[in-house]
DNA sequence: TCTAGCCTGTAGTAAGCACTACAGGATTCA
DNA sequence: TGAATCCTGTAGTGCTTACTACAGGCTAGA
């Protein structure tokens, strides 16, 4: 997408965002097959033309709107760069999870369609799954990295795929609260149970770490 | 269903059996919009007035698919029953964890549209999804159930929704790893993963008893 | 004002969707 | 043998699906 000169771009750019926009609500609330174009033009105001124009395909579309929507979601993923040594964990750990619960509660689309399609297993794979599937990727490295520079160095080189089950273990959990909230209680309790999986991590750190340092 | 001489009544069953197989294997593929009826046909052999005659709707239809394979499976949810006092807490969550693990990949059907189901939000709830919401009360109270029979009297007179909350996470958790496990990483992290959930709610398990009754 | 290129609006396409009407085969009881 | 009941097979219904052909409006550079 070149320039071409201002008033031009921004018009075709805006347009580009109302059907990434509105896709990404629909394909939320309904998945990949619940996701017709025609929902799409109806919701954005443009028509099916414009769609095809911007995406090609009904695929291309979805996989956009799950690239799109990561990289809204993206800052939320910064709590997860190694700190400063000497930190807190727990508590680390509580506010960091709660800034991610935040984060899917003001922008719900990304993960909510990210986790259905990590569900589907149709022949031929969406392009938005393997998209996903990449992305996700990414943040187990991130989570990884946090978690190798936040536990004890001599417990990392007794087991080096600590940190990295810990952040799966970490990673799935979140998901699995995310899903939960989803089911209609209401959110103050998934708040609470954040908290319970972080002092569960922190304890299973602990525990682990004793294991293998402290002896007995 | 009267018992309308055995043989017919023979007959019907299988060909019931037989739709709502081939409806949960497409239904655990493809999503609740992705199921079509005429998908169901093909796989199962028989036409879609049959379909319709044992079924009424595609709606129903799902409906059936939810309570039929959670019949199926519910064998597994008997390890959430309390057992006698003082067992090994850790060795029998990592057990019955395994357990269940092993139960959802002999049976994938089940949990895979549960989850699905719980992540839509459209504006006309299918049959399904309630069906689903409903039958999922019920395994996190077998599980409140279990925990409170598992963690120390004191510690629940002091805190009495402890229960309820570490069953959620522990459910939670359980389904992340699923899901996770859907992603195509290999089965063989997954089991590790599993040891490594027991481990943590343990472990939190532990801390919180002893702070709340050990007290300092 | 002319021309080139970007984007939209209209009006389709064939295929797929959930669902139905209805005739008729099979099985049972008389 | 006949009638009643249960289930299946055929052939549709009207509607929605993803996608397309194409004319024309609007902006930009000349």
């Amino acid at each position: 997408m070149a320039p071409k000169t201002e008033r031009r771009a921004q018009h075709s750019e805006e347009s580009r965002r109302r059907i990434l926009q509105a896709a990404a609500e629909i394909a939320a609330e309904r998945g990949y097959d619940g996701t017709s174009v025609a929902l799409v033009t109806k919701r954005s105001g443009l028509p099916a033309s414009s769609v095809y124009w911007h995406f090609g395909s009904k695929d291309e579309l979805l996989a956009e709107v799950v690239e799109h929507s990561y990289r809204e979601w993206l800052p939320a993923l910064n709590r997860w760069t190694p700190p400063e040594p000497g930190i807190d964990r727990v508590a680390y750990l509580r506010s960091a999870l709660q800034d991610a619960g935040k984060s899917f509660a003001d922008q719900p689309e990304f993960m909510r369609l990210g986790l259905m399609l990590l569900l589907e297993r149709r022949v031929e794979e969406p392009a938005a799954r393997a998209r996903f599937k990449r992305i996700r990727t990414e943040m187990l490295d991130s989570m990884s990295a946090w978690w190798g520079a936040v536990l004890p160095d001599d417990a990392v080189a007794a087991r080096p795929d600590l940190p990295r089950s810990l952040a799966q273990l970490n990673m799935a959990a979140a998901d699995g609260l995310y899903a939960m909230a989803m089911s209609g209680s209401d959110a103050v309790e998934i708040s609470r149970l954040q908290d319970l999986l972080a002092l569960a991590l922190d304890a299973a750190a602990e525990r682990i770490t004793r294991e293998l340092t402290g002896g007995s």
